[in-house]
DNA sequence: TTCGTCATGTAATGGGTTACATGATTAC
DNA sequence: GTAATCATGTAACCCATTACATGACGAA
């Protein structure tokens, strides 16, 4: 009932950051706005946000405050509005900067990138390069294996692993480029708040091979 | 106790259909040969294997029959290889041919595609036409999502966002090709055992760009 | 004789899901 | 007044993981 160590509570905390909501919104944008993440169920999400209140990460706000003069009825169930609190918040930013073991894989990594607005630069700089490393050892494993096994497999599974090792080596590349992109913008050391100014020099025509990593599942 | 429906029971099927092993040899083929699979631990292979065997898809042969003049020690532990029974190899049938709602999913869709040397032809195109249409439902949500929200969110969701994009657009390509290679190899329906000797044609200099979608995660 | 690797397992836990149950609000 | 969708939750399960425990076998 108290080790919440999970993309949910990521995700949950950092979209509580910009802005308090409610249980059913805040799900809405864990599976679109945000685009990476696998559709959370309710079954999950209030049960997190039950026990991210219980450890003093949140609290609830019941309804949006009603003026209890035009609403007398008694009963009346509420939205639970939740916001982040200073605990919170701290909480959060601790998570960003740790960097646990299994921080660089694949979907904790997409859901640090998915705030990287809200994050410091040399934060961000660590991800990426934590993230490229990690995808750089892969590599060589799957080098190895490649070799070790070359020939005594049939054609299929020799094109399933080639075409894994290139959506590797393509995200690397994409790393590469947002890493420089990263250290030739502003030197400015934390919080670009609205938007980095940064990475419009090449237009998003077609170049800049982006590619595989975040994962991109459906939404509800 | 009973409902074993994982990618795990799919894997060890597939290749005990190969030729027989025990569960310590299983699982590094698991994590190299394949290429596609996470790592999976014992704490989830044997008790697979246990319940495989009590469903009567496996049977457990103990030690390579080593003569048992020569070895005349009691309790000598044994190696368990697994064998998959008639009914095993049907049931493996089964599941490579039936399609279940989240048969396209990536790690699913992968571990298939590991086992087309051993599936017939119209089952292949099938998983992938399946996979396909998957990936273009998603693209459909995604574009949708991005119109949406576009210029409401910051430079960085927006980059993993359209990143994700290019990805899932990118294995649709490779599953383009890689139908339109199977429908005009030899029109022969069933078992190409050894290999597939089409898609020779284009060399794998660079072009038929190769893409995200099958899983590749760390071995051991 | 000790160390590494092969080899097999179990118990507790983890982080999520599905299916279910309930009720309020809005649009038609 | 009824259907869709907003909104909140619970219980049971799923598929896997970690940490632990055991032991045989070969090479240094």
């Amino acid at each position: 009932m108290s080790k919440r160590s999970g993309i949910l509570e990521f995700a949950v905390l950092g979209l509580l950051r910009e802005s308090p909501m409610h249980g059913y919104e805040l799900r809405k944008r864990l599976n679109t706005s945000l685009g990476i993440f696998r559709a959370f169920s309710y079954g999950s999400l209030y049960p997190c946000l039950k026990t991210l209140v219980v450890q003093g990460y949140l609290v609830e706000e019941t309804g949006p405050e009603p003026d209890p003069l035009t609403v007398p009825l008694a009963g009346r169930r509420a939205k639970i509005v939740y916001r982040l609190t200073a605990a919170g918040k701290e909480h959060f930013e601790e998570l960003l900067a740790h960097s646990g073991p299994d921080a660089w894989e694949d979907e904790h990594f997409a859901a640090r990138f998915a705030f990287f607005g809200q994050t410091s630069r040399d934060v961000r700089m660590r991800v990426l390069e934590g993230r490229r490393s990690r995808l750089e050892e892969r590599l060589e494993r799957m080098r190895a294996s490649l070799a070790r096994t070359r020939e005594r497999l049939d054609d299929y599974t020799l094109e399933l692993q080639r075409h894994g090792m290139e959506s590797v080596e393509r995200e690397v590349r994409w790393l590469n480029e947002l890493i420089e992109t990263e250290r030739a913008g502003r030197p400015g050391g934390t919080k670009p708040q609205p938007a980095p100014g940064g990475s419009d020099e090449r237009d998003n025509q077609q170049q800049s091979g982006g590619e595989p990593g975040p994962r991109v599942t459906r939404d509800d």
